[in-house]
DNA sequence: AATTAAATTTCGCCT
DNA sequence: AGGCGAAGTTTAATT
């Protein structure tokens, strides 16, 4: 293992191949860790006491304080403080940086266009400066989500209901588009929306739209169907009024039918592979 | 300066008063220290190989590869790669964490209720682990807000039109609030309807949705106008469909005239203050 | 506690 | 590149 210890002052410093950690740096070392790498695009962590100027679709000031300053490999940056889940400044990906170190103090700016915007990180005391290379390729899978329920009716169209058969989705129908639509075993014109959470009022008010936008150009029978988990209370004698329905859909059970097509797509795609 | 520098095995270890720093880590040396950084509700950095899994409102896979942990001191987590502003995985504040290290892997697990959801991160390798005391009281400003054109607004009315005299602001009307609403030069109502982004349809149909609203109650001459740094393209001929009038305001203007307004605020109470 | 609206929303998809 | 909709949205304000 590539490692080295120095002592310089009272600051610590170590290097492995892919991995430098400096602890209490001076500012002037600092500029050279962060200066090197921002320019091979390597992930930076810097923690110390800091402020922060922000100008662009908005315009703000942080007053100094200790934060945690990350600029990643794709140009992103971010402060974020002790609390919250949000970063307090951030600057999305893309961005170029100009790091300078000037009278004790350290300045990092992140710039991008379109829209115009800069970030300005002033350090005047740094705890913890480190370097990364991350080697990360691994996947990032999400199930059951709005997405996940409507691809599921779209592999297997009776879960809305038995004989359903689709005819298009995300269809532009002012004011919105139409997750699903398609005809019952009657021949009846069905519109679906579909809600991954407890389907509220807006929900049912949306696809009564739906229905009336469509209604005015199609003048055929027509229902409407909310698909979600569940429904909010007093919901039903909205739908009533409305002359909707509601089909209960597990946002899980659709997960779980997608990956079983996904598995069958797999051996099919294997069976040809093997017997063409 | 309270300081120390070990060296166990490939290990590097460094300890400050508020800094504690784990160059390559023994799992069970990292469980310790994270253990400790949760239950004394401190900030925690931990950079290494992990996989994460998420269950909840959805539910998630990451295969493993390098990220960047962060535990906060309000109970958030966040797991940040190598790109994107967002963090692939993350626990809002207010979380409960179960630490444990088995088989030379560290789990880290948030969990909280309602909604209830958990991440469990596993760790097999770790490059650097810290924790951090933050001391962070400074003041976040943000200006140039929504709430800051309508406050610039009611301010300096004439930064709408010339002759403008507030009657109210805020005003419940169905089916939502008229921001700012007054008079003309020529006695007329005047619904003001402010975006500090681009004004798209949304907008001005909710604008024309005010005026029906008040229409029906009010029976008198009335305007409406969209104050907004600018309009969406095809606005205007939306607006004049609409009957409605587009007023550019720069939210950073508004802020310029707010700055001015709380100094001169600040000059008059100095001056009461001085002679009564 | 539930609901609503804004966000420097970001992100992805589609025109 | 611009526009629109969804998000495990989060967050703050308000009922």
């Amino acid at each position: 293992m590539n490692m080295s210890c120095k002592s310089i002052g009272e600051t610590q410093l170590t290097n492995y191949k892919s991995l430098q950690v400096l602890v209490n740096p001076q500012i002037i070392e600092a500029e050279k860790v962060v200066k090197e790498a921002v320019s091979q695009r390597k992930t930076l962590l810097v923690v110390g006491n800091c402020w922060v100027y922000y100008l662009g679709r908005a315009k703000s000031k942080l007053d100094p304080g200790e934060r945690i300053l990350m600029i990643k490999e794709d140009g992103s940056l971010l402060v974020h403080r002790s609390v919250s889940y949000e970063p307090v400044n951030w600057q999305p990906p893309g961005c170029i940086f100009h790091v300078q170190a000037k009278d004790n103090v350290l300045e990092i700016r992140a710039v991008r266009q379109k829209p115009a915007e800069s970030v300005k990180v002033f350090f005047d005391n740094i705890q913890l400066i480190s370097a990364l290379s991350l080697v990360d390729s691994g996947k990032f899978s999400l199930y059951a989500s709005e997405e996940d329920m409507q691809k599921a009716i779209l592999t297997e169209p009776s879960l809305l209901e038995e004989g359903f058969k689709i005819i298009s989705y995300e269809k532009k129908v002012e004011p919105g588009f139409v997750d699903v639509y398609g005809l019952d075993k009657d021949g009846r014109l069905v519109i679906v929306e579909i809600k991954r959470k407890t389907a509220r009022k807006n929900a049912a008010i949306q696809l009564a739209k739906y229905i009336e936008a469509i209604k005015s150009k199609a003048h055929r029978e027509m229902r409407g169907v909310l698909v979600a988990p569940n429904i909010a209370k007093d919901m039903q004698r909205l739908l009533t009024t409305l002359g909707l329905e509601f089909k209960a859909l597990d946002p899980r059970k659709c997960a779980e039918i997608l990956k079983r097509s996904e598995e069958k797509k797999l051996e099919a795609f294997f069976k040809e592979e093997i017997s063409p």
